[in-house]
DNA sequence: TGCTTCCTCCAATAATCTATGGATTATTGT
DNA sequence: ACAATAATCCATAGATTATTGGAGGAAGCA
């Protein structure tokens, strides 16, 4: 008797953590949690962002936010999606760690996404003292929202697709160390790329934003106009 | 140009996380990976413990294997499946966690399943002290399979379908400290009622196998017959 | 009130996943 | 070589999910 209710019960009880399972099993939904890491966003920035027809953006945050994973704030006419707690961020790197150490096809995928890593990347805590020296320059080349929405303090914003522009921005003689969202972020690799071909030294900070804030490091967060 | 490639390199990285995701979006693989963090098994054990036919729970398997979380190992005619590492059954707890934090239906379906808890649980913390003092004694009423294959060091093992024969294996005058598998395992807690029904004074650890080693807490591991 | 914007809900189709029985492969024992 | 056992592979029916266009609901503004 007790055999027969306890048996739903329990098809009940992991059907429910596969419900949160579920909100990570589409590619799609895991690169709307990856900007979401970023920050809070309308669901049409997130689409434009991700790609994806408003529709189908929509029904994906709707998964997440049966999983659990994200919570919503209406703004006037607008809504804004963010992640419902750090313990969803952690899950997030969490996933993409285990997949990258135990499955074959991520860093085949990985490199064929980032390209070729020609400098190497710099720790934190060599950031740290190299910031301390006053030796760097430190730069957050992902778009200016999510640079606004929180950044490493002291870091200049030139947004990837801007930088052969405003390049005249950065100081010569520094090192620039260059930050994006996260490991498999491709916009730092792109930076560095581009400003050791426009003959600058860079190099890429081992952590994204998403690993900053994981860390507990300090953010800031601006409000700029 | 670069960016027709990296738009497929992209979405195929994102995949590649999200077959891993995948493997979480089941309850039934959730069920099983539950069942291997407490140790190796072969499919026949697992189609049985998970009651699941020996196709599907191959299938589910293979599954789980696409994304990397478990690895295999033949002896003779039978095929031991395994958790591919620590990090995997760090995920799974996390998953679990999140979850519950996150989404109103787990806690409803956590109570339905194990039902309520009567006597509250003891941390690993005290149950250290109270070992010391000599005033509690452990039980482990997993299976036995699961208590050789790695148990608290000095817990006796009686299945919890075979306590209420065995109960007199048990010294009288000490509370006993009852574990299984992890967090949301019911044997724990329907040992804890038995016992007390029995008369005995009982308690659940906090902490399941599961949860004790992602602790890094000392495990021991018989090779019994 | 009517119009616009942003988003969700609904319906339909295509694609994918789950569960299962039967066939196939690998290994062991006779 | 043959039979037996354990597990995977294959085909398939049924269920679930993804995507999309269009309708509908909630604010805000004229």
């Amino acid at each position: 008797m007790r055999d027969a209710t306890s048996s739903g019960a329990k098809a009940a009880l992991y059907d429910a953590f596969a419900t949160s399972g579920k909100a990570l099993a589409s590619g799609k939904r895991l690169e709307l949690l990856d900007l979401l890491a970023q920050g809070e966003r309308t669901v049409d920035a997130l689409a434009k962002a991700a790609g994806l027809n408003l529709t189908t953006a929509s029904a994906h945050l709707q998964t997440l936010k049966q999983a659990g994973f994200v919570a919503t704030r209406r703004e006037g006419v607008r809504i804004h999606y963010r992640l419902a707690g750090d313990d969803v961020a952690q899950l997030f790197a969490l996933l993409r760690k285990v997949a990258e150490a135990h499955q074959a096809a991520v860093p085949a995928a990985r490199d064929a996404y980032l390209g070729e890593d020609t400098t190497g990347e710099m720790s934190h805590e060599e950031l740290r003292a190299r910031v301390a020296a006053g030796d760097v320059v430190v730069l957050d080349v992902r778009p200016v929202e999510e640079y606004l929405a929180g950044h490493i303090p002291g870091a200049l914003s030139i947004p990837v697709n801007e930088l052969a522009d405003r390049i005249n921005e950065l100081p010569e003689n520094l090192e620039i160390v260059v930050y994006c969202r996260g490991e498999y972020c491709v916009l730092a690799y792109d930076a560095v790329r581009l400003l050791t071909d426009l003959g600058r030294r860079a190099i890429r900070l081992n952590d994204g934003m998403l690993e900053w804030r994981l860390s507990e490091l300090p953010v800031d967060a601006s409000d700029l106009t």
